[in-house]
DNA sequence: GTCTATAATACGATAGAC
DNA sequence: GTCTATCGTATTATAGAC
């Protein structure tokens, strides 16, 4: 008998009084609860007691099922990095037109930094607290993530609709455009108090406009 | 007799045989070091011995010029704010064409960034921690810093030599796409470790490629 | 103004009962 | 598999000498 995730992850008590989990979701349980806890404050700032606390569960769960600090927190960053390839990999941008392509992938990219608002920082964090140590082990995943992008970009040039610019550059400039919105929603909500940045029908308009401003900027207007 | 910032803060001791120093640089080397060690880690995963070595002096120090760990962040936190405003106001963009002012106002920001790169953790750092609960008593100087910005974008529009846009929205997207390839270039140099993304030439590059981006996508192509 | 020494606490990790 | 209790260390903060 297993729990199901999102509710109260207690089992009654079996014959011998002690009450009992599910191993496997109490350790997804940490792993969420560790997402948003290195998310928020890193590997050197996370705290093992917080991350436990919100899992529900004790500091001596974390070291049975992750060993210490750093095995969780190397857990925690493999999840994103395989989602991120998940959620491009099965859109087929590689058939489509570029500029239908694009604004796929724009689209894509907005509704999974929607969906995980701080998880973005989880990258931030490690680029800035460890160098990049730890991403360094999941270059692969990011590649796959971000190979498309380039594909397409290097497919409008060659075909004539996308201007001459370069593949990299630009798709640092579209992910900028795509992902800042969310990096600095909790300090600008304190700017403009009245917009709800993280409702959906805002989030749309800051998807149309992002299609906009980049199709307008790369598209070749020659053509 | 003061030091010059830079140097050894070290004075040649007194007659009294005990070693001096300028209390105004202390000051100041402290900040500068809480700066980098806060922009990495937060103010929880921030370590104040760390911010005492790299200074050069001992822990007390700290709290005896900012009394606790509370304090110099706060300190910290407002030097940039005012450098932002201070490095916008002088341009006085709005006596340029919006044209004109938009592509000096991204320049302008691409050196600051550049300049200070991992200083936009901060902010980051700000956001997700305390989601912006410090930030909040610097919104003055930040409205300061962007408005100038809005106000090119609005200009742009009622003169016509802008398309129709939404000056927050495209704010938010300009200084994502010149500020974002410096927030991931820790983790981006282990995909491409040949490339020096903060050389001097490399950052011109995206500063040109910026520029062109949105400005193509920005400008009213029928005008 | 700056240091050394130390008190007080917070945190990561482990042992052992159940 | 999960908990309680605890050890050892790291960290913030302070007291007091110079």
């Amino acid at each position: 008998m297993r729990c199901i995730a999102g509710v109260l992850p207690m089992i009654s008590s079996s014959s011998s009084g002690r009450s009992v989990r599910d191993p496997e979701a109490t350790k997804q349980q940490i792993l969420d609860a560790a997402e948003a806890e290195f998310s928020r404050r890193g590997l050197q700032g996370g705290r093992i007691e917080a991350i436990a606390r919100t899992a529900g569960i004790t500091t001596a769960m974390i070291h049975y099922y992750f060993e210490n600090k750093e095995g969780l927190y190397r857990s925690v960053l493999c999840r994103p990095a395989q989602e991120a390839c998940e959620a491009i990999a099965p859109l087929q941008l590689e058939k489509l037109p570029p500029k239908v392509a694009l604004e796929k992938f724009i689209r894509t990219v907005i509704a999974y930094e929607a969906a995980h608002p701080q998880r973005c920082m989880l990258w931030f964090q490690e680029a800035n607290q460890n160098q990049g140590e730890y991403f360094k082990l999941l270059t692969g995943h990011w590649a796959d993530a971000i190979g498309p992008l380039i594909d397409i970009l290097e497919r409008g040039m060659a075909e004539g609709s996308f201007r001459a610019l370069d593949p990299w550059l630009t798709t640092v400039h579209i992910l900028g455009a795509c992902i800042f919105y969310f990096n600095i929603h909790e300090n600008w909500k304190h700017l403009m108090p009245e917009v709800d940045r993280l409702s959906p029908a805002v989030v749309e308009q800051h998807a149309q406009e992002s299609v906009r401003l980049i199709l307008a900027g790369i598209l070749n207007h020659k053509f």
